[in-house]
DNA sequence: ATGAAAGCGCTAACAG
DNA sequence: CTGTTAGCGCTTTCAT
């Protein structure tokens, strides 16, 4: 049996088909009796709207796209869980999806949201091609950038400058005495948000007439192990380091746990640096230096500057909100 | 400017309406000409499509709804990931929905979800209240449950029984010759999965006529920093444990912290057992045991039985698949 | 406060 | 191989 439309709803309170419409939504002028009447009606044949119909009709969907690279460590999924949790309420509804890092995939993934015209959309990083840029222009809605702020938005941006928070810890580090660097990062080519903490902690060191020492760089996924095995190499080809240098908190989990093992003293003889200050860090048997970066409020406040455009009030809002990470040398 | 529909494409291609969809979508019967044509027409334009208009014109959606309690450790994203992995290239798609463990705002995600027509459901647990199963049963589409096989299925689970899964392990450091048990939770009047380990767990420990000697039950989000904290809060009233139990590897994670920090060994004196199997678990500088629960795995079965459910081979098909943990007590 | 008509943009079904 | 007609289930707009 096919799901009950709105029209067996309004036969069977005895209206028409309009006013089961507008006393469903909670429309002014529809007696209250008339409200209880088609409510109970609904409620009675078990009646679900159907939104593909309300939107074709209206012309506007509650759809927020949300397109991510990962779900492979904890950040994005907490991002996802800030804009889910900035439109509750509002009757908005995100809708997510997975690019892998992939420009191709993330052409067919927003092209893909784009058919379900949505209100807004949320995309990862300043750094989509051309063409992915000219769908996004062309599907005349707000969109939101997100994680980054070092390029020139099509509308929105809320994010950090991953080249300002390397550059950052490079100089904070240095302040702390460091003058033997490593660096342990993976996948920099897919990956230009780590790759510009990198660049910008390099231009730290340059300034002090200093390099990396040694970098290792894997092509998985970044993860403890990865940071782990990473670091024993880096321990094996030099063992003079006084710091190292992560591309996230993952992999410099990963180092401490490498050093752990071998009896290094951390941050005595070498200092761990990672990026994103998650919770873990503040767990960890010994303290790792890290920039917080602040996930869930990138979240939130992508989902609220999505809301704020779609308002009137859409006008006269900042194009760029930046955070800054809170530096932290550790406990 | 609106933008562009199919009958402008149809238009600018010279032909009609139904050509250019038939083109389009790649139908037989059209002369190889007349899609190019159509197809230059759509890209000269910028078509894209509009799937409110083909769904509600067709009746059928390529959505496929993910409803999961949490995104804040590291398990749903990856059940999510594997969903995307196995939908990759069938032109079906996920839309995920949050519930926070909360049943009443489970009930508004799935309700709101359905009335986008979803081709199917894919929801987390076994136990979701009366009234949320009448609107999925309602739904007359495919309703995977996953994580759990404990309880009877609407339509398809997969899963593995976490009452096994504790009294496995439990069964397993008994045999390690583990006697005296702590247990460090979180949150367990939500987290129905989490309280039967326990429970399997507790029923393993009676066999053997013990029980736990002590046990910390914090009301957070599980993490490690919560573990460690009640671990530490544990060692602090009980000296004399030789083996604790946690509700998952995060916790566990957390404990094997503040074991290192109270210079105890691990496993020699305290053994730390968890449950997910993380990576994470193999980078530890210290052996905890665990079960390695297959998320991805999980999710991608559950995206396979959905499109199998869909196509005509759904009749035939398991109800209920039940994986294993795979059982580890560290390196 | 309620209803009737028209149409959102597309596809199914049938014709040719 | 291509076109025509009739909706999909709802809202918008205009009446009453």
């Amino acid at each position: 049996m096919r799901r009950p439309t709105l029209e067996e709803v309004a036969a069977a309170a005895g209206v028409s088909k309009m006013t089961a419409s507008r006393a469903l939504r909670g429309a002014a002028d529809v007696s209250k009796e008339t409200i209880t009447r088609v409510t109970q009606a609904a409620e009675r044949v078990g009646y679900v709207g159907n939104r593909l119909a309300l939107s074709l009709s209206s012309r506007r969907t509650n759809l927020i796209g949300v397109v991510v690279p990962s779900m492979s460590n904890i950040v994005f999924p907490e991002v996802l869980a800030g804009i889910s949790e900035a439109l509750e309420g509002t009757g908005m509804q995100a809708v997510f999806g997975l690019t892998d890092y992939d420009p191709g995939k993330e052409r067919e993934v927003i092209r893909n949201m784009l058919s379900w015209r949505p209100a807004a959309m949320i995309v990862t990083g300043l750094d989509q091609p051309e063409e992915t840029v000219k769908l996004l222009k062309q599907a005349d809605i707000p969109v939101i950038q997100i994680m980054d702020i070092d390029g020139t938005p099509i509308d929105y941006c809320v994010g950090l400058s991953h080249t300002a928070a390397g550059e950052e810890m490079g100089r904070a580090l240095l302040a702390e005495g460091r003058r033997k660097f490593g660096y342990v990062g993976s996948r920099l080519d897919r990956d230009q948000r780590a790759s510009r903490r990198k660049a910008g902690f390099e231009r730290a060191l340059a300034e002090a007439g200093l390099r990396f020492s040694l970098e290792k760089v894997g092509d998985q996924v970044s993860s403890a192990v990865l940071g782990k095995r990473l670091t024993m190499a880096l321990l094996a080809e030099r063992g003079d380091l006084d710091c190292i240098y992560y591309s996230n908190d993952d992999m410099a989990a990963g180092g401490l746990f490498a050093c752990i093992e071998h009896g290094i003293s951390v941050p005595g003889t070498i200092l761990l640096a990672g990026f994103n200050g998650l919770e873990l860090t503040d767990a960890l048997p010994a303290a790792i230096a890290t920039s917080y970066s602040p996930r869930r409020e990138i979240g939130r406040t992508a989902a609220s500057l999505a809301l704020r455009a779609l308002s009137d009030a859409g006008e006269n809002q900042e194009r760029m909100v930046v955070l800054s990470p809170r530096l932290s040398l550790g406990r």
